[in-house]
RNA sequence: GGAGAGAUGGCCGAGAGGCUUAAGGCGCACGCUUGGAAAGCGUGUUCACAAAAAAAGUGUCAAGGGUUCGAAUCCCUUUCUCUCCGCCA
């Protein structure tokens, strides 16, 4: 959520930051400064009051201490229930302005960065190691294939216990994800991040504060009975840790990492799509986080970034990194960059991680804050990525690492599966 | 799920309708003292709100309502914590 007040001071470059995104309902932002003003006259007047009341209320309290005459004390008496009753009527309406604001306020998604464009040239997508793509294997199968060849995992089986959309992991395959799972944390807990290990259900306050609600209610799959929801990114519940949280420039930057299974009804999601289990409402994720000071999150987000370089580049992946364009921007974030592997059998790009600068924007509602070295109270910026989300990742490793008879395991990941090849 | 007891500042802890502007302690910050440190002494120390820097103001004792001229204190609702019973991996 944007701060109302910055939005007051640069109403120019608000409204040509909602331009890249090809927000359209920008008249919002002129209501919103309107309410605004008139907010904050109503909540003047209530001061007033509130303040003549507290008078009269102590005028009150020494005339009864000293004895007073209790005619004085009745004339006082009537003259607050007056001020009583001004105020009760604007209360309502303070209360009904502050959530018309709110109700408008939460339309509002993040500002992006100068540097994004509306669309994208050709310098967004930057590959390091594009020669690698070049590599082809004769007769390359995609994953679903080879899945029918060597048994490596059951849609069907999914589909029977729950419903389309659903897969069950295999053996070795099975065994294969816990590894890339504990590698993944692993990497993480040696950069610094520290491991959480959370509930899947979680509360609406969570689930607005990160900015799921309202831009993505209908992605998540709800429980009615208890009011929760099942988390669609470990992202929600890891970030609301810290929600309240005032921190020290000191305490700056917090770092955490979280493995989920994330869960996302994906409706309107058919076809090529979702063929094997490259989109499925259940799968696994390892996510990073950062809670930094506003001048440091875009150092931290390359850092973030070449983080997951790193651990691409160990699993031998032909990778390219795109920067998001203003329209592709998620709604929370002011700058982020997705993963992409190519996956030989499919022959396309796969995403498997995206990277976001969300600036103050969840801050906001997460009530995130910090003291500076001066003692002054501002809001954090957070960082948020996956490293990495699993299925995609297993997709492009069974297609990239297939030979005619078995799929040969990564080196850096025989020591967790304890074996090499899958036939 | 049933029965009871609770929730006060960064932490501990008093307060039970108006002399609370929330006692006292710990911690923290600054100062005095010292050759330096400890101890001691002094000062300060929740957060939020606006054109809000200073002074003043308003709100803030789990959250939301209510009673009252006045609520940390009384009443109602909700959330959470603890103890006991029941169920249970």
């Amino acid at each position: 959520m944007l701060r109302t007040s910055f939005i007051r001071k640069n109403r120019k470059k608000v409204l040509f930051g909602l331009s890249k995104r090809k927000f359209h309902k920008i008249h919002l932002i002129d209501e919103i400064l309107i309410l605004d003003q008139k907010k904050k006259k109503v909540q003047y007047i209530l001061n007033k009051i509130s303040e003549k009341e507290n008078l009269i209320s102590k005028k009150i309290s020494h005339l009864i201490l000293k004895r007073g005459n209790s005619l004085q004390i009745n004339s006082l008496k009537e003259e607050s229930i007056f001020f009583k009753k001004k105020k009760k009527d604007l209360n309502i309406e303070f209360k009904n302005i502050v959530q018309n604001l709110e109700e408008k306020l939460n339309q509002i998604p993040n500002i992006p960065d100068e540097k994004i464009k509306e669309k994208n040239t050709e310098d967004a997508v930057w590959s390091p190691n594009n020669r690698t793509t070049t590599k082809t294997i004769e007769e390359a199968l995609p994953h679903w294939e080879l899945s029918k060849k060597f048994h490596l995992f059951s849609s069907d089986l999914g589909t029977k216990i729950c419903r389309s959309g659903f897969s069950v992991y295999l053996g070795k395959v099975a065994k294969l994800q816990r590894s890339l799972i504990q590698y993944f944390l692993d990497q993480n807990i040696r950069a610094s991040y520290l491991e959480y290990s959370l509930p899947y259900l979680i509360n609406e306050m969570s689930v607005y504060a990160t900015g799921q609600i309202p831009d993505k209610e209908d992605q998540m799959y709800f429980i009615e009975k208890d009011n929760l929801y099942l988390l669609p990114t470990g992202e929600v519940p890891l970030m609301n840790c810290f929600r309240d949280n005032l921190f020290t420039y000191k305490d700056l930057p917090v770092r955490a990492t979280t493995y989920t299974s994330c869960f996302r009804r994906e409706s309107g999601s058919y076809g090529s799509k979702v063929r094997g289990i490259n989109r499925l409402h259940q799968f696994e994720k390892v996510e990073i986080i950062q809670i930094t000071t506003p001048d440091t999150s875009y150092y931290y987000l390359d850092e973030m970034i070449s983080h997951i370089k790193k651990i691409l580049r160990s699993l031998e992946f032909p990778f390219r990194l795109i920067r998001l364009s203003g329209t592709d921007l998620g709604f929370s974030s002011a700058m982020t960059y997705d993963f992409e592997v190519y996956s030989i059998g499919q022959k396309k790009w796969l995403e498997v991680s995206s990277v976001s600068n969300c600036t103050n924007f969840q801050s906001n509602r997460l009530h995130l804050r910090y003291k500076t070295m001066t003692g002054e109270i501002d809001l954090c910026h957070t960082l948020n990525g996956s490293a990495l989300a699993l299925p995609r990742i297993m997709a492009a490793l069974l297609e990239n690492n297939q030979t005619k008879n078995q799929i040969n395991i990564p080196k850096v990941l025989i020591p967790y599966t304890g074996f090499d090849y899958i036939k």
